[in-house]
DNA sequence: TTTATAAAAATAGTATTACTATCTCATTTA
DNA sequence: TAAATGAGATAGTAATACTATTTTTATAAA
């Protein structure tokens, strides 16, 4: 039995499927070494295009723009971890196990375990650590998200919520705790790796960080 | 009596002191507005120059870029605050009356009260939120960081790991929990504004913010 | 007062980036 | 077989991010 894992993007991220075709595959698996390597920043479609033998134009039939690519991977990003998260929690009764898990999917890194062929798992997770946020700080976030383009990290963010609430049904702030993790769970480990003396980690040690947030969580939901 | 606030910059975040001329003065007060108005991404030097009248090459004589022009007015920011925190906190004994007074000083708007002519600290508070993290997420952070330019944010942070010491010297995690309120009194700002599915608060209410991040910190520290 | 000289500012570039319009060529389908 | 469709290549353009050169202005020494 062969199994590949599908995810559905919302159609307006994208001009053609890039899953549909070998060069969309490509422009995916690429696009993902290429701004890890380099940055967001750094990163064009033509040096893209150089990097998987087509043509500029040819990867602008399937991104508007590099801005949409990254809301694109991110999405993904967010919506194979929700993916994971439901798997990793499916037989779990007790919430305070089940949101321990989720701290540890959230910032563990990840073993590139699940056949998704084209996708870098490892690599997608250093993008969302020092790139994710750039997907939402815009001046057009507003218009974006009316698109639905960060449903996935929203939903991640409202499952999440509901487990603590599972947690304690009458903690008041749920979605900002679960907002705050998520987003700490990447920056801590920025943080720890470039400007180490902003956590209270040695380099490179992620289990620190899920204690950390463990600590955070469960004091804060009693 | 007159006194104006000079706060300190590193030198090498500049190639001519924008302090000591008019021109450079104009330049900060103007990208302020600029960067506040239309993004840090739509934001360029030639757009800067016809804003003040003068040259691209004008600017390009005081700041090298546009990144390091960010990291300028962010460290700039870190050093106001900080100062803020000294001021406001100088008399407080009691050091949860101070966590909670420099709570309030990260989360809620600023008026835009002292004296810094050029500066307008209410925007530049905007840009903290929405752009400030620009600022380190590149490929090069381990490279400004070894130039310093991250000082003014590490040193806030430090100042609030130790009031959080203060309160509590058993407190296993006192840098990356003033890091994870530093950064979430911004997010959690934006979020309400942009993405407010991603908090509890309805929208532009900072007192919720802070309400939030007070119980967070306590609840961590017991 | 003239002249040297250095700093400030404007002019005019270049390479790269981000994107568009058009054209070719292969495949489908009627 | 002819028309329609679509994927990709070619060749642009406007804007961006700089840099180099020249001109202007201010200052100071002869």
């Amino acid at each position: 039995m062969e199994l590949q894992l599908q995810i559905k993007m919302n159609k307006k991220l994208f001009l053609r499927d890039p899953e549909q075709t070998e060069l969309g595959k490509k422009i995916i698996q690429h696009s993902i070494e290429l701004i890890n390597k380099n940055g967001f920043e750094a990163f064009t479609f033509k040096k893209l295009a150089e990097d998987i033998n087509s043509t500029e134009a040819g990867i602008y039939r399937y991104f508007e723009n590099k801005h949409k690519l990254l809301m694109y991977i991110t999405s993904w990003y967010w919506s194979w971890l929700e993916y994971r998260i439901m798997i990793y929690t499916l037989n779990v009764k007790d919430p305070v196990v089940k949101l321990k898990k989720v701290i540890q999917l959230l910032a563990a890194t990840v073993e590139d375990d699940i056949n998704t062929s084209h996708v870098n798992e490892n690599n997608l997770h250093q993008i969302i650590i020092a790139e994710g946020s750039k997907a939402y700080l815009t001046k057009h976030v507003s218009a974006d998200n009316k698109d639905q383009f960060f449903k996935p990290y929203k939903d991640l963010c409202a499952k999440v919520g509901e487990i603590i609430l599972e947690c304690n049904p009458a903690y008041k702030y749920p979605k900002s705790l679960s907002s705050t993790i998520i987003e700490m769970a990447h920056f801590q480990n920025f943080f720890m790796k470039n400007l180490p003396s902003l956590t209270d980690f040695g380099k490179e040690d992620d289990s620190k960080v899920v204690a950390y947030l463990e600590d955070l969580v469960f004091s804060a939901i009693k």
